[in-house]
DNA sequence: GTTGAGCGTT
């Protein structure tokens, strides 16, 4: 049975008896409904004299340690509604990163909205909550016609808390709010939060600050250091493996917020630096050279750390036997790449195939990396001895058609680009922007834009070769290195191991390349 | 000019 409860606006108002649920909690909903806009409750210790902050979880106000006694309580507002003056907005904006950084805001879905309610009353209706950063409503595309919902998004998790703890009156409907399920990554990320999420299909990311600064700079999503983003396993020398690296999430550090999730793999896909990538929770995205059994685990600023360095290690040794399996087949195997031999011709095609852009031979990439990002199928050309290739996983329209070609050395003479669906999504529109008579060819993007002319780079250290394009003296190339080397630093003070040692051990595999930064800014 | 338990052109 429940009982009431004294709660007042402040100090010296009058306060309003609210009920108690079984538990003896107080439900923050029942609370915002006398005082909308609250965000907690607090009330004075007797004995100290200080305010002391009434324990919330998941929308329930628990009683301090010795019930709810007799006190008064008072409301709690966010500060963001003192409005102690507006020029606070303008300036110190890292600090208010840092700040914002702290809150897990995702975008949130507003259900049942009027048909006529437009996206500046969506927005007026819910700045009574706090910052309103994003308010769509959701319209058919021809007629403009409102579908009737809509998406919003707080700057501050409390706001968000508050708006989720009750229904909505918005012009004469009751309107419902939640967490999409197309939800973004933070809410992965925050879900998973002291577990691990999986990284993948990308080339780029090996460093928690690279991510942050794509993650800025790219489609105005924010990172939010909230959780670590922890890059660990992916070895850039391993050119077979699919290009999946793990991340951990952890602690405080760096969150993603932006994404698609997938409700039925339960994976998010996002892009950084226009190269989407995919992100799970652990237990539904595991690529597949990463059991879950013997892994490391230690740990960095106390939080916990999981590897897979060996395992990872050893997943390389069995690749590359399966690939030279089928390259010594690879003269009977020729010309026949119809289905009877997709995995063949995968290996193949990871191995010595040279992957031209079929309509103006901008670049010669190379297929390595994920075996799943191509091969839908493939037609073989007799006559010019070359592979009509679509690119996999892709929705039709994106599809491109490409030719393959047999390269005739070995895969360690040959530039090794990944050629996956993503580069290429990002080479069209390049080749848009060049039409368009821009001059800037972009050899930043790190490939050999030049077609076919096949460049190895030379061995730039004492026990590393380079295969990659004929950028090695660029900035970004530098940059890069210079982040590579930073990154085997930290690999190795994680788990006193080098990459290095990862590629003399496995020997005859082709050894550690410089990967393209994708800078493609668009 | 209609509808209502819906999930987003990135």
């Amino acid at each position: 049975m429940s009982s009431y409860l004294q709660v007042a606006e402040d100090e010296g108002e009058e306060p309003i008896e609210l009920p108690t649920e079984d538990d003896s909690t107080l439900l923050l909903s029942t609370l915002a409904a006398q005082f909308p806009g609250t965000c907690g409750l607090k009330y004075r210790n007797p004995e100290s004299r200080a305010m002391r902050g009434v324990r919330l979880v998941e929308g329930r106000l628990h009683p301090p340690e010795n019930g709810w006694g007799n006190c008064v309580y008072y409301c709690v507002f966010p500060k963001e509604n003192k409005r102690k003056s507006d020029d606070h907005l303008e300036n110190s904006t890292a600090k208010t990163k840092r700040m914002e950084t702290k809150l897990k805001c995702s975008d949130l879905i507003v259900l049942g909205l009027p048909w006529k309610t437009t996206e500046q009353q969506l927005r007026e209706y819910f700045e009574s909550f706090g910052e309103v950063l994003m308010a769509q409503v959701k319209k058919d595309p021809k007629s403009g016609q409102s579908k009737g919902f809509g998406f919003i998004r707080f700057g501050t998790y409390e706001s968000q808390m508050r708006v989720l703890a009750q229904r909505h009156m918005i012009d004469g409907r009751w309107c419902d709010v939640k967490i999409p399920n197309s939800k973004s990554l933070d809410a992965v990320c925050s879900s998973t939060r002291g577990g691990e999420v999986y990284i993948g299909g990308t080339t780029t990311l090996y460093e928690p600050i690279d991510i942050a600064a794509a993650y800025t700079e790219y489609g105005g999503n924010q990172m939010y250091p909230y959780n670590d983003l922890v890059p660990y396993v992916y070895d850039p020398s391993y050119q077979f493996s699919s290009p999946i690296g793990g991340v951990c999430v952890a602690g405080d550090g760096y969150r993603v917020n932006s994404g698609t999730y997938d409700t039925t793999t339960r994976t998010v896909s996002y892009s950084v630096n226009g190269v989407y990538n995919k992100v799970g929770e652990t237990d539904h995205y595991r690529p597949s050279h990463m059991s879950d059994m013997s892994h490391k685990a230690d740990s960095i600023s106390g939080y916990q750390v999981e590897h897979y360095m060996n395992l990872h290690r050893m997943s390389l040794k069995k690749d590359y036997n399966d690939v030279h399996y089928s390259d010594s087949h690879r003269s009977s195997s020729h010309g026949q790449f119809g289905s009877q031999n997709r995995d063949k011709a995968y290996h193949e095609r990871d191995l010595d195939m040279t992957f031209d852009r079929y309509d103006s031979g901008e670049r010669s990439l190379r297929f390595s990396g994920s075996h799943e990002h191509y091969s839908d199928y493939t037609i073989y050309d007799r006559t010019e001895e070359k592979v009509s290739s679509s690119l996999g996983n892709l929705h039709d329209s994106e599809r491109d058609y490409s030719k393959v070609r047999r390269h005739s050395g070995s895969s360690r003479d040959v530039e090794h680009h990944y050629a996956d669906r993503y580069l290429v999504k990002i080479s069209r529109r390049e080749r848009e922007k060049s039409h368009h008579g821009s001059s800037d060819r972009s050899y930043k993007h790190g490939n050999n834009i030049h077609g076919h002319k096949r460049s190895r780079s030379s061995t730039k250290d004492s026990n590393k070769t380079y295969y990659g394009p004929d950028v090695s003296d660029s900035d970004e190339m530098a940059y890069h290195k210079h982040k590579s080397a930073e990154l085997e630093e930290w690999v190795q003070k994680r788990s006193g191991y080098s990459r290095g040692e990862t590629y003399h051990s496995s020997a005859s595999v082709a050894g550690p390349r410089s990967i393209p930064v994708i800078q493609s800014r668009y």
